[in-house]
DNA sequence: AACATTAGCAACCGCACTCCA
DNA sequence: TTGGAGTGCGGTTGCTAATGT
């Protein structure tokens, strides 16, 4: 037996909204508001649609402030990484852009976003295949001595004074694909593969800064233990934005890449990485990191699919 | 000008979840 | 604890307009 059906579907009407049933429907619920029931609503309305339509209808056209039209860059970014980080969940990154609704972002990414994603990675500038190459932090050591432009590649690996440093780390090459730039902005170090896909979770990060984003400064480091004891932990976990809070938002860098070309990298352009980089590294790397004499982490967990040599680039991002 | 193809978007469908009796 | 009703979500469909041949 089936599961019963939320309305009688011989005697509802289907198809597109005309003025008058959106004017019915705008009137009513603006009167007397939706009631909790949108499966009884329909007939108080007096018109002959099923409830989840007339729901869907309210939420994606006629409820106040919603917007139409054009996304803007900044829309674009948000949706991006959000994307790169969550999947498709389109409800909740609608929840990050006011007055746009899941569906419309949903229809915006199938038709639009996805397809300019595409066309990055097919351009020349896009992801190329390179030669197998070693860490992150090899590559940025390579980077420093090779001829792409680099503005303070040197302080990357010094833990002498890292929050003297700011400013582009240089172009580099991440295993098997071409990666655009690494970036700083307070003290954090940010790897980024490509405009577009800076939401893989390709990270360098200060010690430093790490602990004190994280953790803040002085005792409270002492979490660096692995028995489950850190009392700043579940802070931790909680606060999905501590990389965004660490990062300067006004921060807008143009980057040289390895063809000559320049790009123009917003800070603001990582929000939501903060969890891909948890779940890149996982918590106890990081602690670990911490607790260590080492300055540096590099991917490891994550890299399995991402450095996976069988996936092609579209798999890669369509994964994210 | 006519037809075919593609793109964009509104709306539908069905599943999973939550709530409550 | 269970099961039904209502809701929310993501995937898909289908219509229309735009573009190409």
């Amino acid at each position: 037996m089936g599961r019963a059906p939320c309305c009688d579907k011989t005697n509802v009407k289907k198809g597109p909204w005309s003025p008058e049933e959106d004017a019915k429907l705008k009137e009513y619920i603006e009167k007397y508001g939706t009631g909790g029931n949108w499966i009884a609503l329909p007939q108080k309305v007096g018109l002959k649609r099923c409830g989840k339509s007339c729901r869907l209808r309210w939420l994606n056209y006629l409820r106040p402030n919603i917007k139409h039209g054009e996304f803007s860059d900044e829309e674009d970014r948000i949706i991006i990484n959000l994307f790169a980080n969550i999947g498709s969940r389109w409800s909740i990154i609608a929840a990050q852009l006011p007055g746009r609704t899941d569906n419309d972002i949903k229809n915006y990414w199938n038709t639009k976003l996805k397809k300019k994603l595409m066309n990055i990675i097919n351009s020349p500038q896009g992801l190329r295949k390179l030669p197998q190459t070693a860490s992150i932090s090899s590559l940025l050591q390579h980077s420093s001595s090779s001829s792409l432009s680099s503005s303070s590649s040197s302080s990357t690996s010094s833990s002498s004074s890292p929050s003297s440093f700011c400013g582009q780390v240089g172009s580099f090459t991440t295993p098997g694909y071409e990666t655009i730039s690494a970036f700083s902005s307070n003290n954090i170090v940010h790897v980024i593969q490509e405009s577009y896909l800076g939401q893989m979770p390709y990270y360098q990060v200060n010690k430093d800064s790490l602990q004190q984003l994280m953790f803040g400064t002085g005792d409270q480091a002492s979490c660096s233990s692995s028995d489950g004891s850190c009392n700043n932990e579940q802070a931790l976990l909680q606060n999905n934005n501590f990389f965004h809070n660490g990062v300067d938002q006004n921060h807008h860098q143009n980057v040289m890449l390895s063809n000559g070309d320049t790009i123009n990298v917003n800070g603001k352009g990582l929000w939501g990485s903060e969890q891909a980089l948890l779940d890149c590294f996982g918590l106890e790397e990081i602690k670990q990191l911490i607790s260590s004499n080492t300055n540096t982490i590099t991917t490891s967990s994550c890299s399995n699919f991402l450095f996976d040599e069988n996936k092609t680039a579209e798999e890669r991002v369509l994964y994210y």
